[in-house]
RNA sequence: GGCGAGGUAGCUCAGUUGGUAGAGCACACGGCUGAAAACCGUGGUGUCGCCGGUUCAAGUCCGGCCCUCGCCA
C-alpha cells in the first residue's frame, strides 16, 4: 500500500509503539508502514516465532528482532524472552529510534513492555518431582498440600489445573510464589512512554482473510516444512493437522485452529491497560498514519 | 425397480427390557505470573426425517411415505 502523499509523521514522543491484534489483522504490515516513516525497529512478541524452522506456518516477519532464534527442540520460556526484549527495546531507545513491538501472545506482549516481575528459576528435577506425585497421588492429594503449603495459591488454582499446580508446588519449594500479591500482570506499571495500540477488524474480514491465509500456506510449502521440522516441542497451531490429515481436511482444521486462536486473541486484547483501538479495517499506510497521529500527541 | 444399511445437537456418533435425550469435537462465557498458538472451569444449543397406529408413556414397538449410502438389476 502506497502512502498518501502528503502525509505527515510527526515524531512521536513515546518510545514505544506496542501493537497489538489478533491474527491476521495487518499487525506486521502496519508495522512495517510505521517504520517507513519514521526511524524505528521492529520487535515481534509472539510465543511461536521466536522458533526457527517454521516460519510459514507462524507467519514470521523476519525483519523483526527476536524472531526465530530458538531451535524448534528446546522449550523457552516467557521469563528468558522478558530479557532478550527488554534487551532489544532500550538498544533501539537509546540508538535514538522508536521500538515498534508486535504481538501476539499476550502475555509475552506484557512481559515485553512491563516489569512485570517473573518468578525466580527453580531447581532442575523439582518440576519433574511434583509432576509424579500429581500423577500418583491424584489431583485432590495435590492441590491439597498446595493448600497446606502456599494457601493463597491454592485458592486461585483449580485441582484439575496439573499445570499450575504443579507450577505452584515448584515456585513455593524454591521460596517463591505463584501468586504474588502484586505487581499484577495486568496491573505492572509500562517500562518506558508507550502508546498501546490495537487494531480492530470486523469478525468477518478476519475470518476470510484466516481462510485465503491457510490455503496460501500449502501453495507456499508448509507441507514439507513440517516435515522437515522433526519432532516439535512446541504446540504451534496446525503441525498435527498438516502432518497427518489429508490436505483439504488440514485446510479445514488449520481455518478452524486459528479462527479459535484469533477469538482468543481479541479476548486477550480487550483487556490490556490502556489500549487505544484502531480502526483497522482500511489500508494499511492509514492505519500507520492514525497511529503516528496518536502517538505525535502523547 | 429389488435387497441391505442408515436418518438423533453445528459435525461424528451413543442411546440398555418403551419412562420426557447424551458423549467427543465445535461454539459461548470465564480464569490463568517462567508451557500462553499452552492449560483449566462453567454452559446442551434438539420438530430424535415426516405422517399415522399401539401404549398411562415411543428416539425405542407396528404401518406407510420421504431422503442418503452401498450392492444387484
Amino acid at each position: 500500500m502506497p502512502s498518501s502523499a502528503g502525509s505527515r509523521s510527526p515524531a512521536p514522543r513515546v518510545s514505544v509503539l506496542a501493537i497489538f491484534g489478533p491474527t491476521a489483522s495487518g499487525k506486521s504490515a502496519v508495522a512495517e508502514a510505521i517504520a517507513e516513516r519514521i526511524p524505528a525497529e521492529l520487535v515481534s512478541a509472539d510465543s511461536m516465532q521466536v522458533y526457527r524452522g517454521l516460519p510459514i506456518l507462524t507467519n514470521q516477519d523476519a525483519r523483526a528482532r527476536l524472531v526465530g532464534i530458538w531451535p524448534l527442540d528446546r522449550q523457552g520460556t516467557v521469563g528468558e524472552f522478558q530479557k532478550l526484549a527488554h534487551q532489544a527495546i532500550d538498544e533501539i531507545v537509546a540508538a535514538g529510534r522508536t521500538a515498534v513491538v508486535v504481538g501476539g501472545s499476550g502475555l509475552w506482549f506484557q512481559a515485553a513492555l512491563t516489569d512485570v516481575r517473573l518468578p525466580p528459576d527453580v531447581p532442575a528435577g523439582a518440576r519433574a518431582h511434583w509432576e509424579r506425585l500429581y500423577d500418583r497421588r491424584g489431583p485432590e492429594v495435590a492441590h491439597g498440600l498446595l493448600q497446606a503449603r502456599d494457601p493463597r495459591a491454592a485458592g486461585q488454582v483449580h485441582p484439575n489445573d496439573r499445570k499450575r499446580v504443579v507450577r505452584a508446588l515448584e515456585l513455593w519449594q524454591a521460596g517463591a510464589t505463584l501468586t504474588p500479591e502484586r505487581p499484577r500482570l495486568w496491573t505492572a506499571a509500562l517500562r518506558l512512554p508507550t502508546l498501546v495500540a490495537g487494531l480492530a477488524v470486523p469478525r468477518e474480514t478476519l475470518a476470510t482473510r484466516i481462510n485465503s491465509r491457510a490455503a496460501a500456506m500449502f501453495e507456499q510449502g508448509v507441507e514439507a516444512e513440517v516435515r522437515a521440522a522433526g519432532n516439535v516441542v512446541p504446540q504451534v497451531i496446525g503441525v498435527h493437522a498438516v502432518r497427518e490429515l489429508p490436505r483439504s481436511e488440514a485446510i479445514a482444521e488449520l481455518e478452524r485452529a486459528t479462527q479459535r486462536f484469533a477469538a482468543y486473541q481479541r479476548k486477550w486484547m480487550r483487556r490490556i491497560p490502556g489500549i487505544v483501538m484502531i480502526d483497522a479495517d482500511r489500508p494499511v499506510g492509514e492505519v500507520a498514519d492514525t497511529i503516528l497521529e496518536i502517538a505525535g500527541d502523547r
